[in-house]
DNA sequence: CCGCTCGGTCAACGCTTGTAGAGTGAAGCG
DNA sequence: CGCTTCACTCTACAAGCGTTGACCGAGCGG
């Protein structure tokens, strides 16, 4: 009753120039994994705007203009399809010669506020209502926290501080992509970025030899 | 198949006096306030904990102990039912020596980590999901924003400061009372603040070794 | 050239949801 | 005491949802 596609190689992303491939450019297969691209694609775009519950199936197909029987044949579960379509580039792959914690966070989060990838937004904006998402988001946040909170001093609460810092960047986000508040709206990236940077430094750097400068001295 | 007998709704049995006692403390109009609120408490719990779409009429009349119906009897509408039960207590009523713009903003939002009201909570969980509760959000979160700027100095972007400091909080809140991130739960309230305070005044006090302002602290 | 495979469609089921209208029985008032 | 009122319940409906199984037609191996 429950068909359960064979594990087809992980789709999407990026070009993948078949290996030794002598499918024709339309073959039977070629077509099958573009239309299933196109629905993963438009229930991405579907969930990250209107979440989960709110994307319906019937809308899905609808928009990837095939029929809904075919979103089930292919993944079975609406469950499903949200967690494939979701599944897609959380990691931030840069990692180089990153500076301060303050960039990596921005990076991470923040500098990304022009475009970050649909899968997330569409996890941020199911979160709230569906334990699914609930819990995906839960396990990103996680991860993230954990690696900001290996940078920061062992002995001055550095879960608690990355948590802070995380958290206060994903309302940032919620704020620009998913509620659009004007305020965030117009402002460029880079300005976002120069107000948040000290701020972040504050919340991460506890105390740098004494209490920051500026404090007016009573 | 859930026949719930009608409980005796005033807690005060002891020995029954007799029912020919004309008791005005418990008349029909009493009874009916009492109903609705009692529903209107349900719902907001319950459009808190799982958001507006997930949470249904029904379930609503269930832990009421009454009857669908009346609930729509009531409210006409579920979306009715949603605003009757958030419009609530948003505005700090407090306002008198608080003394710096971040102590302020703790105070709104995250001095009441432990406990801010529902009809607050429901309007987070459910703003990312529905349009009017995003509407609602929109708006609450636009006046909070804006009388944030007014304490900021005009020439420093003080809408964009507001609105990053709010959002962030909002970020926290979230993670904190609706995500129910670990790393936020163990966390008492006074060491959440303790660690905010600096990064909101990095946020709100633009360079301090800069010009100052000639706003001077009385 | 035939028949199996398989991408894709059609029509339908069962369930839950918000919502409407008729009904009921006790409280209130004359 | 009898009529009205009103809080409250029962039953039902229409719509929308996820999901299913039968079906069709073109590709492709034999």
């Amino acid at each position: 009753m429950n068909r359960v596609p064979p594990d087809p190689p992980p789709p999407s992303s990026g070009t993948g120039p078949s290996p030794a491939a002598p499918v024709s450019s339309t073959s039977r297969a070629a077509r099958r994994r573009a239309t299933e691209g196109r629905v993963l694609d438009r229930a991405r775009a579907l969930f990250a705007e209107r979440g989960f519950e709110r994307t319906t199936i019937r809308a899905v197909a609808a928009a990837a203009e095939v029929d809904p029987a075919l979103v089930m044949q292919y993944f079975g579960t609406k469950r499903n399809l949200f967690e494939q379509a979701v599944r897609a580039v959380p990691e931030p792959a840069a990692g180089a010669g990153t500076d301060d914690l303050p960039d990596r966070l921005l990076a991470s989060l923040g500098l990304k506020l022009g475009g970050l990838p649909e899968g997330t937004l569409a996890t941020l904006r199911s979160m709230l209502t569906d334990p699914t998402a609930a819990e995906h988001a839960r396990e990103a946040l996680g991860a993230q926290i954990a690696s900001v909170a290996a940078a920061l001093p062992a002995d001055e609460d550095p879960e608690l501080r990355a948590a802070l810092a995380v958290t206060a960047l994903v309302g940032i986000t919620i704020g620009h992509q998913l509620l659009h508040l004007p305020a965030l709206r117009d402002a460029p990236a880079d300005r976002l970025a120069a107000l948040l940077r000290p701020a972040l430094a504050a919340l991460t750097e506890p105390h740098p030899a004494g209490p920051a400068p500026g404090e007016s001295a009573p």
